[in-house]
DNA sequence: AATATTTGACCAAT
DNA sequence: ATTGGTCAAATATT
């Protein structure tokens, strides 16, 4: 018991200093956008740092002991077979096969611990290409949550999702929750096979979606991007928004361990963007 | 053809 | 029983 609980706070230790590094890394990270060299090597490196931090808060966090139980919840999701009775078919194809009978769709696992935050923002892409997979209305909510998830998830078995939400107060503006990390291969820069998501109009408005106001003054370049216009020498990366709140990131999990402050209110009136958020045009094609 | 979205059904958690 | 998250067939898009 003495042994548990010393053990427990060093793991709290070293996540808070997990944190701290974190969040000076996203600080950095600021700091370089504004000076216009968060592109170079050094913004990459920064970048690599904060993601490393992060994978490694993540791992942590979803590391538990688990004494007897054997693991099943986490991982599985769709692959674990849930047949009760142990009748266990292929894992792969047992997918295809329930048709208008009883079947067992719908079986999964929901993930219990993940890495999880929330930002707010106008842009619903980033630099990760997602599919969508399910769209619901949630109780007093005036906008129903449509639910993504990696398109790489079965080829590459990466496991992060997110949901999307319009927020009621700010109807241009999106609360956007990130589970999980990427774990699946995407280049710095993806060269060109970075589909955009397309978003149906439970979540975006036809209207094109701009909003100034909130803005913050982050972003040079941003205010000038010439839409659509699209030249061929034109990238399409146009703008790379980087400003993650450390106190924000991670707050939802990280503040049951932690305690942290409440302070979601402060993320009201803030731009948030989550930390890999590169605005693509969609140009050609 | 492959690949993405829509949508109701299904399941876990509450 | 209700609610939210996921699956997968049907459908749409490329």
């Amino acid at each position: 018991m003495d042994i548990v609980s010393n053990n427990k706070a060093i793991m709290l230790k070293v996540m808070d200093q997990l944190v701290q590094g974190h969040e000076l890394a996203t600080k950095l990270q600021q700091l370089l956008s504004q000076h216009g060299s968060g592109r170079g090597a050094a913004g990459d490196l920064v970048a690599k740092i904060s993601a490393s931090f992060s994978d490694t808060i993540s791992d942590l966090d979803s590391f538990e002991p688990i004494p007897s139980s054997l693991f099943t919840a986490v991982e599985g999701s769709q692959n674990a077979s849930c047949n009760n009775d142990g009748k266990l078919e292929d894992s792969v194809d047992s997918r295809k096969r329930l048709g208008p009978v009883k079947g067992k769709r719908g079986c999964y696992k929901r993930k219990k611990r993940a890495d999880t935050w929330t930002v707010e923002s106008t842009l619903l892409e980033d630099a990760f290409s997602w599919r969508k997979y399910g769209k619901k209305e949630i109780l007093n909510a005036k906008f129903p949550r449509s639910y993504f998830r990696c398109t790489h998830k079965y080829t590459q078995g990466c496991k992060a999702t997110k949901q999307v939400q319009k927020l009621e107060l700010e109807p241009r503006m999106f609360s956007i929750t990130y589970i999980g990390n990427h774990t699946c291969d995407t280049d710095e820069v993806t060269p060109n096979i970075n589909p955009c998501v397309h978003h149906d109009d439970g979540i975006m408005d036809s209207e094109e979606f701009k909003c100034p106001s909130l803005r913050t003054s982050m972003n040079e370049e941003e205010d000038n991007h010439h839409h659509g216009s699209s030249t061929e020498s034109d990238l399409q990366l146009v703008w790379q928004e980087m400003l993650v709140f450390g106190e924000e990131h991670n707050h939802h999990h990280h503040e049951a361990i932690y305690g942290c402050g409440e302070t979601s209110a402060s993320i009201y009136g803030l731009d948030t963007t989550d930390l890999w958020s590169w605005q693509r045009f969609p140009v050609q094609r």
